[in-house]
DNA sequence: GTACATGCAAAGGGTTTGCAAACGG
DNA sequence: CCGTTTGCAAACCCTTTGCATGTAC
């Protein structure tokens, strides 16, 4: 991911600055979607000057870089970093966690409906709301 | 759709205004999911009086209601009527185009899925997001 | 050195809210 | 009538932007 980072920046002429480095160093490591103002609280604990709207710019950036992914819970946007195995979430409605999960056969299903519909199908969103099955 | 506004604010001590007769009319009558601003611009021609901080208001209490539908294209709401065939969404990235469709395989996936992670399925949400295929 | 990046504060867009007046049942 | 709803404007939240300063290459 780092080096990733350090090629990508090189290859398009952007400067690996200490502020791109933490922030992607706090999504790398975080496995819960941080929001922007956790983003922004996580990465103020390792550079305490670090200015909200540099979290803006830089999750935004990463994103167009694709080496983060974008999700909007319930409206708010939350960030992780890529895989390309595309999986998805599960949000528990109970306790708002969020569990991933990867599913073969659906992904067919969706290119065969974009295909069926006269279409390639460049990005999707899928997100279950689940309350867990008693026991 | 009217007589099912009319029982369901009888049924909940709700009062049938003007302004939420209006409201539920524009969006029945509309096809292209439109958002809160449009759904403005069109029950204003009906009522040039009535505030948007109604529409807001309105359109929450009737998704409260179950009587329409939120979905979040590219972050932004945009309400449908509900109907309980659990339609889905492909965007055209081209021409912003909303197209519904329907697959019984995918919803069997889903419940399958959240099953199988130990959750009843209450909600869902899937978009795709497609470039016409060259004829 | 120079273009790019940052921090700050102000501006922006969409949505919610407090309140007095209006209105439906 | 009484409690609900409305319109208005102000408040709110999240995000973006202008600008002077700082910094990676």
């Amino acid at each position: 991911m780092k080096r990733d980072l350090t090629y990508l920046c090189a290859q398009k002429g952007l400067k690996l600055t200490g502020q791109r480095r933490i922030i992607a160093e706090v999504i790398a490591k975080s496995n819960d979607h941080p929001n922007v103002d956790e983003i922004y609280k996580r990465a103020s604990n390792l550079d305490p000057k670090i200015g909200i709207a540099t979290i803006y710019r830089t999750v935004r950036l990463f994103e167009e870089l694709g080496v983060i992914e974008k999700l909007e819970i319930n409206g708010k946007a939350r960030y992780e970093i890529s895989d390309n195995n595309h999986h998805h979430h599960l949000i528990d409605i109970v306790t708002g966690q969020i569990i991933e999960f990867e599913n073969e056969e659906l992904e067919k299903i969706k290119e065969k409906i974009s295909a069926d519909l006269g279409y390639e199908l460049v990005d999707h969103k899928l997100e279950l709301y689940g309350k867990p099955l008693k026991k």
